[in-house]
RNA sequence: GGGCGAUUAGCUCAGUUGGUAGAGCAUUCGAUUGACGUUCGAAAUGUCAGAGGUUCGAGUCCUCUAUCGCCCACCA
């Protein structure tokens, strides 16, 4: 990392910062007026940064509400809310960098920006690593601690991650309105998440199913489909004598209820055998009578073309046994231990009982053979936990279920109409209401939603929105209550389980702007004067490819049927963050980046321009410091040449307009030509394009090429010509910081506070120059 | 198994609707006591993964192939 070829000993090779205390600068320029003194030595972001920004944050310009009157139009982003889980890492640094220059380029635009902060509880996230820190201390689990304790403990935590996530995300810059900061299970939250989930109960989409879950042991929770990790397995796979068949099968411990073996009805080599047969044969713990089962779902050509099945733990077993009507029996509790079914096995984890169930097997001659297998587990994407399959109760969105929806604004989907959530999700995006950036994820989109199921929302664990149900039992009858608030009555328990976080997360666009409260249900329509009317839909949501099934479809969702609108017009997807070799940041590389040590080594502005410039939306971005440290060097140089501008124009009248030299006016030209250019891509979304070109056009043709140029002109004779190079140079100079500001904003704000200014605003809310 | 993306200078990547190949870092040579301790000028390095096609013209559009990466999937 540092340059061992440069043997001054006064610089710090590392992060490239003069060494404090020496004075030399401080005689160049006694003479000229212009120049604070602050311009005498290169400039130092560590001293500036908490300053500009606690400027900013006293004006209340982050709030929309305190805007000049010029800002009359919208224009929203909805911070997606960090997890509480830790610190932010780069990934996020590069989230809030392209949000705070779309809020700025659009505050200097004229809008009316609210940039709306807050995060996210991410309850099984942070449940799972509270538990494992008390875990790793105390020796306790979460039951030894109990409900409420256990609650308290995670309280604790986030509280403390929330505040250095909050720090962090002002230290990078981010112009964020703190005055309207939510969190997703705050108290509005946590009635918007019960109002909604009334409604979909009512419409029937939100429903109780006995069905077929994924669990993980580990977790003691259900996670949904989306919440899997497949992990490649290299594992045995047995065959074994079953009656007159073999069948195969990598897990042994699972056959104890299998009293059906399936094939296909087309397989001729098992045509003698008739569908419902019943066929005697010797298992594992004895005699058992087995059912003869064709189905098509077998796949005549892997193993044997014959499989027993489990319907209790698998879900395409379980799609069988419901087409033929088929027992289903639990074999595996929710520890992972075997049930007494097992008979000897009864109690004994799976991962131990494998290996004994086939020894005893191999005893009793009924192997055929082993061999090497390679496929890939389900583990559960917090704990790692292997996912184990049951049956169970649980809370499930229906997303295929055709309903009325009472309030559109969704073209193509007039009020009234009969649809499903799925056709909700993809409607806006097929037709153009919203759009994807890059566009080629609208495919990986809609293939995601082409393939959705039910969405299972329930968890058995403690940290998040509890269930709003209600249970009671008189004389055997069980009473079910969905409502706002608990039943009156005697006897009413409510549900154990909490929603899944995305359940909340998935509100996040209008719950953080006064839904409920706001809407009227009786219109359909955002009540006047109200957040929820000024700020939604929201314009950009910006984000990571990587949730974008996880949370951007399901505020489509969301949005869609509760208000009839879509939550937002633009989707920006940036890549995840890399390191230098490509590897993602993980804590077991221990390769991570804390964004408060780049901003503490090069400057928030360096650190901002270096994750910006050539990240293009939707691919990967390597990080690295050479990168960052390019960008500090230009920050100052921005620095010296706002001091070498500065410095020749004592003499200069600023209120006039002189004649410009013919050189001059084409160099007023090209910047119009350069500003014309920056703003489309701006106003397209190209801000890895055009921070390059900022970056470019100031260095190599303002500095190198006008600056120098108008040097002999500055120290000649020609007086009028001299008037000219100073109004174009000044004029430049003053353009271009607006337009680095959304980029660069500290270094920016702080020249602009020290420039001869008439009518002086901080830059932040300065116009964005006018293309002629 | 299905889908998506990437492949451009030594390294990291840009290249917007097709119009003579670009930047940063690294390298080499030179300059630098009137902004720049973080400066300037110049140089060198590319059959734009490969093959075919469309076109007056292709890094860019189309087809196929290769390699790498990612996402999705209940193969027992």
């Amino acid at each position: 990392m540092t340059n061992e070829n440069n043997a001054d000993p006064r610089k710090d090779t590392t992060t490239g910062q003069v060494a404090a205390g020496d004075d030399k600068k401080a005689r160049i320029y006694p003479e000229s007026k212009l120049v604070h003194e602050k311009f005498l030595k290169p400039f130092n972001a560590q001293e500036t940064e908490a300053r500009i920004y606690k400027l900013w944050e006293d004006s209340g310009y982050f709030n929309p509400d305190n805007l000049p009157a010029r800002h009359q139009t919208p224009y929203t982003i909805v911070l997606p809310p960090p997890n509480v889980t830790g610190i932010l890492h780069m990934g996020h640094a590069v989230a809030i960098t392209l949000e705070d220059i779309m809020i700025r380029y659009h505050r200097m635009q004229g809008f009316k920006t609210l940039w709306l902060p807050g995060t996210d509880h991410a309850a099984i996230a942070t449940q799972s690593k509270v538990e494992k820190d008390i875990s790793k201390k105390e020796g306790k689990t979460r039951y030894d601690l109990g409900r409420e304790e256990m609650l308290k403990r995670i309280g604790e935590f986030v509280q403390g991650s929330h505040d250095t996530i909050i720090k962090q995300a002002k230290t990078f810059g981010a112009s964020c309105d703190w005055s309207r900061e939510a969190f997703t299970l705050d108290d509005k939250r946590n009635f918007a998440v019960r109002t909604a989930f009334k409604a979909m109960y009512d419409d029937g989409l939100i429903y109780r199913g006995h069905r077929i879950v994924n669990w993980d042991p580990k977790g003691q929770t259900t996670i949904s489909d989306d919440e899997i990790v497949y992990v490649e397995e290299k594992t045995k796979f047995y065959y074994f004598k079953y009656g007159p068949f073999v069948i195969g099968t990598s897990r042994p411990e699972t056959k104890f209820g299998d009293k059906c073996v399936v094939m296909h009805p087309d397989d001729k080599r098992y045509s003698a055998y008739k569908h419902g047969q019943e066929i005697e044969l010797e298992w594992i713990n004895g005699p058992i009578k087995a059912v003869v089962i064709k189905d098509e779902a077998i796949d005549m050509a892997f193993g044997t073309g014959v499989m027993t099945i489990t319907p209790w733990h698998s879900m395409e077993d379980f799609e069988i046994a419901r087409r033929h009507n088929l027992d289903k029996e639990q074999i595996i509790d929710k520890y992972g231990k075997l049930m007494p079914v097992a008979g000897e096995f009864a109690g004994m984890k799976i991962t131990e009982a494998r290996q004994k169930i086939v020894d005893k097997l191999q005893a009793k001659g009924l192997v055929e053979k082993v061999e090497d297998y390679v496929h890939n587990v389900a583990t559960a994407e917090r704990t790692g936990g292997m996912i184990e399959p049951q049956i169970m109760n649980q809370w499930f969105v229906a997303v295929n279920k055709p309903f009325i929806i009472k309030h559109s604004q969704i073209n193509g989907i007039p009020a009234g109409s009969t649809i499903t959530l799925k056709d909700l999700m993809s409607k806006v995006v097929l037709n153009n209401q919203i759009e994807i950036i890059p566009d080629y994820f609208g495919k990986t989109y809609f293939h995601w939603i082409e393939k959705l199921n039910d969405w299972c929302i329930s968890r058995q664990i403690w940290y998040g929105h509890r269930v709003p149900v209600w249970y009671r039992n008189i004389n055997g009858q069980e009473e079910v209550y969905n409502g706002l608030e608990a039943p009156i009555g005697e006897g009413w328990t409510q549900d154990e389980d909490t929603l899944d976080t995305w359940f909340s997360s998935a509100l996040w666009t209008f719950s953080t702007l006064g839904w409920p409260e706001a809407f009227d249900s009786t219109t359909g329509l955002p009540k006047p004067g109200t957040d929820l009317a000024l700020f939604h839909p929201t314009q950009v949501l910006e984000t990571g490819y990587d949730i974008l099934f996880f949370w951007v479809a399901r505020m489509i969702l969301m949005s869609g049927y509760h208000l009839g609108t879509i939550p937002f017009s633009k989707i920006y997807l940036h890549g995840t963050v890399r390191d230098n070799q490509g590897r993602k940041f993980s804590k077991t590389l221990n390769n991570g980046v804390d964004p408060m040590e780049v901003s503490a080594k090069f400057g928030t502005d360096a650190g901002r321009m270096g994750i910006v410039i050539g990240n293009t939306p939707g691919i990967d971005f390597k990080f690295s410091e050479d990168k960052i440290r390019a960008q500090a060097k230009f920050a100052n140089k921005i620095w010296n040449a706002s001091r070498f501008v500065l410095s020749n124009l004592d003499d200069f009248d600023f209120s006039s307009t002189p004649e410009l030299t013919e050189e001059d006016q084409k160099s007023m030209d090209e910047l119009n030509t350069f500003i014309v250019d920056i703003t489309k891509d701006m106003d397209e979304y190209r801000f890895y394009m055009a921070s390059d070109k900022i970056y470019n056009y100031f260095w190599h043709d303002f500095a190198d090429i006008i600056i120098e140029r108008s040097k002999t002109t500055i120290f000649g004779q020609d007086d009028k010509a001299k008037k000219s190079v100073q109004y174009m140079t000044w004029t430049i100079l003053t353009t271009l910081l607006k337009v680095i500001h959304p980029f660069m904003p500290f270094v920016t704000e702080e020249i602009w506070s020290l420039l001869p200014l008439t009518n002086r605003k901080l830059l932040m809310i300065e116009e964005w120059p006018k293309q002629k």
